[in-house]
DNA sequence: CTCTCGTGAGACAAAACTGTCTCACTTGGC
DNA sequence: GCCAAGTGAGACAGTTTTGTCTCACGAGAG
């Protein structure tokens, strides 16, 4: 009977990544409430969307405390992150592209928080000699990002196949294009 | 007296880029014009972004001839093409996450040609053996898109400088963040 | 100077979206 | 069976955005 909030969330994610300008009827729809219902559980729209960033922040959070990104080496510590991530990848890839989150006067703290915490492991890889240092610690986590958002709409719109969605991502990052010479 | 519509049209993709969500009136402000004038030129929301979209096509397939992508080596050839696309990365990243351009009964025909033409630059890589082979083309396609998009975005922000724009989108994708050992 | 073209400003109605409310219905616990 | 909570459907006003129109202004060509 009652609706289950975090999975209103993920209908809402879901048709928001679809078109991001859907309207609270369109996500209602898409959600299989109405739009009454929607609007019992969030105040409005900006409320819909906050929820949803912080969502976002949490499965973050979460990848990334399970990824557990001090230990061992950079590079397996990021292919357990973006394993860890990938179930939060549509979430992502919509809130990535909704900027109206970033205009305002100041980002949420959570994302400072994130940031953070990535660039670290990306710095602790340049100081371990695994990653090269020609590129900066901000780039590359500004690139995981994108790479997750992209491989997310990728998936979504059947380019490329699901199953790959972390292999992809994760040695396109690590490893580039271009093919290594067998050593 | 009378407006340059490609100067014009460049504003509204520097304003849509920071704001996805700008009314007419936005735009327009940013323009330097009215919103009349704005009419004036585009019939409507729709045409404006269809405008956009147009260009950004255009400009894309002005740098894909100027890159020369079937000569010399896959990798110089795909460092010429992000040299050729910076200046249009701006408008691309807007498109890339306009996606209510996708969600019509097809996309515009234009960006299948320039997906084809990408993806043939990375194949003729992989054929080369300049490019490793289990990475997908569609899905380097896809990821040069993102990197645009999150390298446009983050210069904006002002989180990396603007004159790396090309090297670290080319050295990522091509060469990735590991380290190599020298050969 | 005069005429014309493009523009800015503003008015206006129509449309879309939002937020709130009411009412009837269903579901599940008691 | 009865009640309470949650829901769907729809109505409603208020707001925002849109698209169109008119009119006056100013620059540039003749």
């Amino acid at each position: 009977m009652s609706v289950d909030r975090d999975q209103l969330l993920r209908s809402a994610a879901a048709q928001l990544t679809r078109k991001g300008s859907s309207t609270m009827d369109e996500v209602a729809r898409a959600s299989g409430i109405s739009r009454a219902t929607l609007h019992r559980h969030f105040a409005g729209r900006d409320a819909l969307i906050r929820a949803l960033e912080e969502l976002g922040i949490q499965e973050c959070e979460a990848a990334v405390n399970a990824a557990r990104l001090d230990e061992g080496g950079a590079a397996d510590a990021l292919r357990r992150l973006i394993k860890e991530i990938e179930p939060a990848a549509g979430l992502l890839a919509f809130l990535v592209t909704e900027n109206q989150l970033f205009e305002g006067d100041e980002q949420h703290e959570g994302w400072s928080r994130l940031d953070v915490r990535i660039a670290a492991l990306f710095k602790r890889g340049q100081e371990s000699g695994e990653f090269r240092i020609d590129l900066t610690p901000a780039w590359l986590t500004e690139a995981l990002y994108g790479l997750i958002g992209s491989a997310a709409w990728a998936v979504l719109e059947g380019r490329v196949a699901g199953k790959d969605f972390s292999y992809m991502i994760a040695e396109l990052l690590i490893g580039g294009a271009q093919r290594r010479v067998e050593s």
